[in-house]
DNA sequence: TTATGTAATGCAACCCATTTGCTTTTATTT
DNA sequence: AAATAAAAGCAAATGGGTTGCATTACATAA
């Protein structure tokens, strides 16, 4: 069966939110798509084909959250990350209703698409806006890892 | 009906735990004692009774952290915040199963002890160690202050 | 396609929480 | 009280993130 080449136009979306198509931008929007982990300003800047101030990319990154495209994530060390928005967010209305996965071997952030939130029940002294789970441990990219190092002999 | 006075004795908790029971240690654990909320190093340095080096602030939080007396809660702007450890927790290896409340008004980060966070099933691709639930909204403390401005006639 | 207003980039410098190295002081142990 | 270990203080560094401003690239309309 052959497998359906899916091309982004990454234009279009950045069009359709408001913002000119730069190369670095570009760039970026793609960036997201092909990862399915989250992207710190330390990521992207690594991942960039030329260089590219930080600057640069801390206002990109702001942009593209307010416009609804990426959303942050809980991150390890105080770290911002950023993902992709695969629902539909509307601009400054996120709603994102799934859990995250850090990993503390390489502090990576993971979305957990399938993992839904429980509702809540309201509480006495609070009043809730929003909430998210967090999840902490080992990613299988760090176990497949670790198990590899161990049948290396040591 | 007369509240019994549970005094306290940080000296010796501080002992056990294998901590030097110097003055500001002293202080620090009854601040922590005699707070719900969680603390900040700017809150321990304002509430302090002597003028206190910052970095010992952050080296007592260190320790105190290590040696499951208290533990890290999320904090609003990347800050650090602490909340006294209720349950007992073994050094090294806190299990905190509760949700966290931060108020987006004063910033401040609770503890809900009443709030569990439902058991997940495990997961294809990720090994959990733990996982929090973060609440965000308005604590009370904020909600009457703005209730008593409304009330002022504005 | 060229002019023009707007958005994006780059640079330098700054802010501020947190950390590190090292010395001095204080607490604990013997 | 002496010796040892832990904690506190100080100065300086680190590093993620931000701001102001000048420059360049993009988009739109003439």
């Amino acid at each position: 069966m052959k497998k359906v080449e899916t091309k982004i136009d990454y234009g279009a979306i950045l069009s359709k939110h408001g913002l000119s198509k730069t190369p670095f931008r570009m760039e970026l929007l793609a960036l997201f798509y092909s990862s399915n982990k989250s992207l710190s300003v330390d990521d992207i800047i690594h991942n960039s084909s030329n260089e590219i101030n930080k600057v640069t990319v801390y206002r990109a990154l702001e942009c593209f959250e307010e416009t609804g495209l990426i959303h942050h994530v809980p991150g390890k060390n105080n770290l911002k990350r950023f993902s992709l928005c695969k629902e539909e967010c509307a601009p400054h209305q996120h709603t994102h209703n799934h859990g995250h996965f850090i990993c503390n071997e390489c502090d990576q952030t993971y979305c957990l698409e399938d993992v839904q939130i429980p509702k809540l029940a309201p509480l006495k002294d609070f009043t809730i806006q929003q909430y998210q789970l967090t999840l902490e441990g080992i990613c299988n990219d760090c176990n497949t890892q670790k198990q590899n190092i161990l049948n290396a002999g040591f």
